[in-house]
DNA sequence: GGCTTATTTTCGTTCGCTAAACAAATATTT
DNA sequence: AAATATTTGTTTAGCGAACGAAAATAAGCC
C-alpha cells in the first residue's frame, strides 16, 4: 500500500495557510476592506485584522484610503503593494536572444534587458545567465522577492537541469548555484511550463491546460487542476518525438517521423523562405501537430491548449489546421469542446510565467 | 488572475490532518509503537498518544500487546483494526457477471456476491444496483464505512453519471440516490478510474500511472502525482475514440479509425474464434494500442502502463506489442524507462478500487 | 540491587482562532 | 438637531490543539 508523505500540520501551518488566503484574495482584487477579506476568506475580522497587521509591517499590503461612503464607520481599503517586492526572470529559451526583466508583484515589468545570445554553451552560457541576473539586480528598484530562470530541457522542480541539450547541460545544479550566488530564492523552470503557468495565470479560466511551445523544437507545459504537473522523470509535455508518420525521415533521437522533423520554427520559415506556399507549409505542419495531440486531448481531457512561439508564423492558421485535424481523431464530443489558439501574451509570455512561478513559492499567490 | 479556492485552516484541520497522518502510518505498517508512530509523524509523543486514544475510540485501531523485548519500557504495539468496518462495492463495468463485495479495511474481501447480469438498462439497472447493496449490507458483519460503485461511463467525483451508454443512463445522480436510500457515504467511479486506484494502492511503487481496461470498448484510469486525475470534463482517459488509422473503418462516434473499432475484447475473441491466428490478431491489435498510447505516454511521462480486462486474450503479448509500438513512436529514452504489464491483481481489480476510493475519502488513506 | 534506557503519560505553556462585546464613524429617520 | 441604525474594526476572554519537560513505568545491564 503505497501512500503519499504529507507534512505534519502544527499551528505555523494554520497561521501561514490563513496568510496566503489573505494575500490571495487581496491579490486577486485590490481594494477591500478588512471585513471584505473576512467574508471571502471565511475568517473571523479578528483574525484577518492580524493578519493584516502583518502583512503592512511586511510591506507587502498598503492602505489605500476609504472606501466608498456607506451606512456604517467607513471601510479602510487595503491593497497589495505590488512595488515593495521584485522578481528577476531571465529566459534563455529564444536561441537568437536573451531576455531578462525586473517583474513586480503585479507582473509588471519594470526593467527591460536583452541581449544578443547564440550558441553559447555550457560553463559559458552559466556565467552569461549569472551576468545578466547581476545586471538585472542592480536595476531593481525593490527588495527582491526571487529569482526565475526558463530554459529548454528537462528540469527539475528543485532546479536541477536533467538535460538541456542546446546548452550542453547535464545534471546542473543551476538553482543552488545561483542561490550560492545571490543569495536569494531561486526557481528554475523549463520554458514551456513557465508559459504554462504564465497562460494559467492570465489568460485560461480553466483548471486544465496546455501550452504548446514550438521553437527549434517543440514543447509543451501542462497544468492540471490548476497545478503544474511535471511527470515521473520530469519530462512532462516533451511532445516532440511523438511519431506522426510512419516511415518519416530519421531523428537525431533514433527514430523515424518524429512531430520535430515536421514542425519548428527554422523548419517552417525555412520552407517559406524556399519559396513554398506559406499556407500550405502552415497546414501541413498543424496536421500533424493535431495528430500528435489527438492522444493528449484525448487522455487528459483539457479543453484549453496554446501555442505560442517566437517567430512562428501565421499561428492562426497553425492552429486552425491543427484544430481540424486533432477533431478528426478524437472523440467528436470531446473535439468541440476544445479551444486552441496562439497565445496573446507575446514575447513575454516565459517572463511573467516565471514571475508567477517565483510567486506562488514564496507567497503561495498566483 | 486566476485563484484555487482553499479552505480556511483552523484547528480541527490541523487535528484531522495530524489523525489522517497518524492513520496513514498504521496503515502502512501494522504493529508500531505510539514512539515509533511519533518518529514516523513527526509529531510530539503526547500528540501521537492522544491520537490514537481517539483511534483506539472508535475501534480503528487496536492494542497488539507488547513489542520485542529490548533495553526501557517495552513498548505496547497498535495496528489497525481491519475488520472494524466494512466496505461494501459492486463492479459494473462487467457486461456479463454483476459482482460485489463486502471488503474490510485491509482490502480483504470478506463476502462475494455475483450475478448474471446482461442488457439491463436505465432504471431496472440501478434496481438491480440496489438490491444487490442491499444484500451485500445485510451480510456485512461490521459497520459501514461506505459503498463504493464503478461503472463504465463518465462520472463526477461527486458522484453523477454524465453518460454511461451501455446503461443508458445520462446525468443521473446516482450518489445522491444511493445515499437517500442506505444513508451512507457512496462513491462512484468510473471502473478504470477504481482501476488504477487499485494498482497504485496495491501494485504500483511509483506516483504516475496508467491503467488500460479493456472490455466492451477501451478506457483508462489515471493517477498523478499519487491523486485521481478527472480531467476538465471527467472524461480524462477515454482513449477509445483516438484514431489510429487514417481510412479506418467507420465508429459510431462519427469518426473514422477509432481505436475501439480495432481493439476490445469482444472484437478479439470474435477474431480468434472465427479462426483467425490468436498470436497474429493480439499483435495487431497491440500495435494499434501503443500507436494511441504513445502521445499520452510523451505528454504524461508516465513509466508504469498496466493492462486489464475481463476476457482479454494473451494478456502479455498484448502488452508486448503495444509497448514495442509504443517504443517506436516516443523518445528512446522514455520508450525504455515505459513499463506496460498486465495487471496481476485480477477480476477484483475494480472491486478492490472502489474499496481504495471509499477509504481514502472518509479515513484520508490508502 | 542500583543504573541506564526507552516508552508512555501527565502537566503546564504557548499559539492561534473565534465569538462576543465594544468603540468609532457615518447614514437615515424622526 | 437628535435619535437610531448600520457597518467597520479592535479588544477581550475562552477554547482547542500541539508541544516541551518532567514524571511514571518497565524493562535490560552490570
Amino acid at each position: 500500500m503505497l501512500l503519499r508523505v504529507e507534512a505534519k500540520a502544527g499551528h505555523q501551518d494554520t497561521r501561514s495557510t490563513n496568510r496566503r488566503l489573505v494575500l490571495q484574495a487581496l491579490f486577486r482584487s485590490n481594494g477591500r476592506s478588512r471585513a471584505d477579506l473576512a467574508r471571502m476568506t471565511g475568517l473571523a475580522p479578528a483574525t484577518v485584522s492580524a493578519l493584516v497587521a502583518d502583512l503592512l509591517d511586511e510591506s507587502l499590503a498598503e492602505e489605500l484610503g476609504r472606501g466608498p461612503a456607506k451606512v456604517g464607520k467607513p471601510s479602510q481599503l487595503l491593497g497589495l503593494n505590488a512595488r515593495s517586492r521584485n522578481i528577476i526572470c531571465v529566459d534563455l529559451s529564444d536561441s537568437s536572444v536573451l531576455r531578462a526583466a525586473v517583474i513586480d508583484l503585479a507582473g509588471e515589468i519594470i526593467h527591460r534587458i536583452e541581449h544578443p545570445f547564440g550558441g553559447i554553451t555550457g560553463e559559458k552560457a552559466l556565467a552569461m545567465t549569472e551576468e545578466v541576473i547581476a545586471e538585472a539586480i542592480a536595476a531593481a528598484p525593490a527588495r527582491l522577492l526571487g529569482i526565475g530562470v526558463g530554459t529548454p530541457g528537462v528540469v527539475t522542480p528543485d532546479g536541477t537541469v536533467v538535460e538541456a541539450s542546446n546548452f550542453r547541460w547535464l545534471g546542473l545544479d543551476v538553482a543552488t548555484r545561483l542561490n550560492d550566488q545571490f543569495g536569494h530564492e531561486v526557481r528554475i523552470s523549463n520554458d514551456a511550463n513557465a508559459a504554462a503557468l504564465a497562460e494559467y495565470s492570465y489568460g485560461s479560466i480553466s483548471h486544465n491546460l496546455m501550452v504548446i511551445k514550438i521553437g527549434s523544437g517543440v514543447g509543451s507545459g501542462i497544468v492540471l487542476n490548476g497545478q503544474q504537473y511535471h511527470g515521473e522523470s520530469f519530462a512532462a509535455g516533451e511532445i516532440g518525438h511523438i511519431a506522426v508518420e510512419d516511415d518519416g525521415p530519421r531523428c537525431p533521437c533514433g527514430n523515424r517521423g518524429c512531430l520535430e522533423t515536421f514542425v519548428s520554427a527554422p523548419r517552417l520559415n525555412a520552407a517559406i523562405a524556399a519559396g513554398e506556399d506559406p499556407h500550405e507549409v502552415v497546414a501541413a505542419a498543424g496536421r500533424r501537430l493535431g495528430l500528435a495531440l489527438a492522444g493528449a486531448v484525448s487522455v487528459l481531457d483539457v479543453h484549453d491548449i496554446v501555442v505560442s512561439g517566437y517567430e512562428l508564423p501565421l499561428p492562426d492558421e497553425l492552429c486552425n489546421a491543427a484544430l481540424a485535424s486533432l477533431r478528426a481523431r478524437t472523440l467528436p464530443g470531446l473535439g468541440r469542446s476544445v479551444n486552441l489558439r496562439p497565445s496573446n501574451l507575446g514575447a513575454d509570455l516565459v517572463l511573467l510565467g516565471l514571475s508567477v512561478l517565483v510567486l506562488s513559492h514564496e507567497l503561495g499567490v498566483a
